[in-house]
DNA sequence: CGTCCCTATCAATAAATGTTGATGAATGCG
DNA sequence: CGCATTCATCAACATTTATTGATAGGGACG
């Protein structure tokens, strides 16, 4: 589906509310923070972050279920990794919100990227 | 400060979790995707919306304190704007999760923009 | 002034979310 | 096998967030 729709149905409103109530969290952004770099196993994120297991795995599912991260079993291990596709998503729905009606940027406040 | 140090320190992770907080809920998506198109009064926002006015005013004060929106006020009425500088830094935010350790994108899936 | 309109705020409640400690499943190793 | 490691899940609780209905403030207007 075309970008120009992703906020027009109460659908795509709810998908994205989703989204960033994922993001809306420390922890998990510190994870994604991490994940930046190449997957990791939950091991090493618990020691980086000082989270206590459960707290950690509770924000784990938050961020998989909302497809942000996906994860992979290797023996004992899990390793989580980013989805880059739905941070995609997300990117593009607030850079709409920072766009016009009829496409026309709203300032030039965008620039760093979309130059 | 650069937009490479955006999520650097637990101020800037704060901060960031504190807008995705505020995007979070579909009556304040729709808000500011009505406010694309220009400021509005509360009463338009509350027709279009169908929100109880307690609540919508709720949600604005949400949004306000988020930075995303500001406000004027003209006779009885109350109009509302977005603000385009923090919605810019949420995208910044966004685009660095998308992006690897050393600046290179994962995947080319933020090609709408940035291309 | 009295009243209506628009909006914000408040208190009470409801609902959702996050945290903690405990338990259990799966794996691998001696 | 017996045991330790890694992680997910669960129940109980705490905290945060959202909704509702009521009240109040401030402007407009007779």
């Amino acid at each position: 589906m075309a970008t120009a729709a992703l906020l027009a149905t109460d659908r795509r409103l709810h998908q994205a509310a989703g989204l960033f109530h994922a993001l809306s969290d420390e922890t998990r952004l510190a994870v994604l923070e991490m994940l930046r770099g190449g997957e990791r196993c939950v091991c090493e994120l618990q020691d980086e972050l000082d989270a206590a297991q459960s707290r950690l795995s509770f924000h784990l599912k938050v961020l998989k279920e909302a497809g942000l991260v996906r994860d992979r079993k290797e023996g004992r291990w899990s390793y989580y990794s980013l989805v880059p596709e739905t941070l995609a998503v997300a990117h593009d729905v607030v850079r709409q919100l920072a766009t016009e009606g009829r496409g026309r940027r709203h300032l030039k406040v965008l620039g760093a990227c979309c130059a």
